[in-house]
DNA sequence: CATGAATGAGTGTTCATTCAT
DNA sequence: GATGAATGAACACTCATTCAT
């Protein structure tokens, strides 16, 4: 957590801090982040930093929390979907949710998605745990309500349900959108603009793909008629 | 590539070499391995690793191609399905493969594994890509035997499932397995043993769960009526 | 010396300061305390502290000046010695008020006998030097007082007697006392606790011994003739 | 330990690092002393010493260990008294070859003292206790020795008596010498040519005088009736 | 009189790579 | 072909002190 002194700080300078930081833990990993180029290009003494958080990881637990909250609040605010919507309706609107806050935020966006692939990171470790039970969690749920409703079949066993339901909304989407984009994920993350090359018709229509798949799974059905295309990917 | 200094080299010596390096990079990220360690467990010069190699990335380049290359051989010499079987065998056997080479070369698993998860860092891009892409092709041409059979449905959008199909099958397998046991990835890898606390068939149900999901899906077998759209990613 | 500030300040503002103060700085050697650490567990501001003294050695040395004279005066009001009486009694009573001063204020005690220890920082270097000069001149006295009634052979160097008699009495007695603990005296500093383990018995024993070393010497009681020179200092 | 490296280096490059660290660790405390400055003066890489050694405590214990085993090897070779002489003549012959090897290397014997003066700093407490044991056993045997010859009283507490006599030989005997310069001790260490001021003569009067306290005490020669306990620590 | 943000030089330590022998 | 010493930039982090408000 942030030092009170953070957010004392006036709203102008934090902000420029803040946008530095999120610039520099957005372009690289962790690791290689460096709060000295951060305080170099802020033009703050490297003293500064740390009246405002206890170290290095602080501040980055900070800016990944922060990007999350946001992104949950845009992602419900702007785009929540009816009470009693079908739980396809809500893991579509994870979607488009998710790629509205990427066009509007593109850093944080990107930090999002580093951060989901900092797993190997033993200091991270805790942290991206602690998120992907977070997200665990929230997908559980979600499938539980859709057997009460008869929209997930019985049968099926939850966890391991939820933990690759939570891989391909994350990463998995994540690498669609690259690969339609023509790039690999990581050049992506280096220009965040690249998300443009796709028109919402494009992305909807691999959203829809991506619930085809998840609905119905490879194997043949006794299938009716195939449904409707829209959607997004996350971070 | 290794020079050809490397290939000269009595084998003992670059046998140890080589076990001490899958040990470093086995048991840290990329960028946290320390050449000097290795060298410094192996009592060899430092300069001569730059005898056999360009540098540290040409080391890893080559050990993971190398434990990707044996694993392939494992999984598909040791285990392989008998011509003609379903491509769900073949999945299946994919599985059971990679478990069996888990076993017999913890520490190479380990590599493959951590490996997996350095999509982030900026140096390894390239040969994740590289690695990734070899996977996606290789999923694209059994999901195409698939439609050929009859197995897997038509109208499904190949290029999508694959990308699922490879989240699923690595990343999403480590977390399940890992939940299985208690345990988060991260600690897994910390002491690759762990996977004993799994039972051979506590290893296969969780196996058939995923083989369901992969084929049904999350929906119940009969359609019902399609919704409309709306959703929200991970992260 | 304190600012007029710091005696204007509210008693229980005041000393809570105080106390805070002496547990960093009886915890820690003069220049790892911190005096970042002491207000932010004093809940001040750090300013503040330069309201009251001139700097982090003001402090210092005003808790110092400050302990020696409460343990001088609990020494010698608490426990002083009838007029007239042999200097041996002086001296034990010099240890005894010491103890029961370390029983009552252990981290004045502890302060004090870190104090005692930082002889090698320069920049203590003037205060730690003037306050030997005191217990010199202390002891100087008393020795005097000795000599004219006896209790002091004639023919001593008294200032060497009284150098060695203030080692004796201030590190020795610690290192006398920490040795029959089972520890050394920088870990009974870690704990000044541990003083419990030794018994009002055991430390009026250790104290005789002591006494018995300073008035005897460690030649026979029978004086012979006196020896030939020769000799080294420890390191 | 140093390495290897240390010891492989050239005699010149070698010689002139040790001297340029003992110059930067016999100046100042432990603390204070920089490894940034010492590579400055050196003229070579940062990287180089960690080469060398460990770290800055592994330097350090070595320069310091190597002095003491040079100051024994002094003392012992080139002053040792005859077998079966009086342990008096052995501790003056303590006294006498501390001086010969502080007048010889002044740097080193300065390092000696200042390393006597770290028992404070929590880093270096656990090799100031194991040197402070070292001399303490030494002492101990010596006194046994001289309760065998008759030189000892019996009847002594000779853990208390070996205490004592480390720190009367030790810090003790340093005050006494810079007393007798006229300046205290941190200033002479400041300038160690200041031992100069002493004649030899002096500094065998004064050695004198220290054994005589040491072996008779500070009582009169007609040994009184022995008094009661009761006592105290200073600080 | 109190505040507390800002400072910035300073620390010890790490590491891949080079290159003369 | 092997060696291993040398490099030096880079890192996160600390802290007493100042001074405008």
């Amino acid at each position: 957590m942030p030092k009170p002194t953070f957010f004392n700080l006036p709203a102008a300078k934090r902000d420029r801090l803040v946008s530095l930081a999120i610039e520099e833990f957005s372009s690289k990993p962790y690791r290689q982040a460096s709060l000295s180029r951060i305080v170099a290009a802020a033009g703050i003494a490297k003293g500064s930093v740390y009246q405002y958080f206890d170290n290095k990881l602080d501040l980055y637990t900070w800016l990944v929390s922060h990007e999350i909250g946001r992104r949950k609040m845009e992602a419900i605010a702007a785009v929540a979907p009816p009470e009693g919507s079908s739980i396809w309706d809500i893991v579509r609107q994870a979607f488009v949710g998710g790629f509205a806050f990427a066009a509007a935020e593109p850093k944080l966006a990107l930090l999002g998605a580093r951060f989901q692939r900092e797993s190997g990171d033993p200091e991270l470790a805790s942290i991206v745990a602690a998120n992907a039970a977070a997200s665990h969690a929230w997908l559980l749920d979600l499938l539980r309500a859709g057997q009460a409703t008869g929209e997930v079949r019985a049968g099926l066993n939850l966890d391991v349900a939820a933990t690759m339901l939570a891989q391909t909304l994350g990463e998995g989407m994540l690498q669609v959108f690259a690969q339609a984009m023509g790039v690999d994920v990581a050049t992506w993350m280096t220009d965040p603009s690249m998300a443009n090359r796709l028109s919402p018709d494009e992305i909807g229509a691999l959203v829809e793909d991506a619930l085809d798949f998840l609905r119905s799974g490879l194997g043949p059905a006794t299938r009716p008629t195939p449904p409707a295309p829209s959607s997004e990917p996350s971070s």
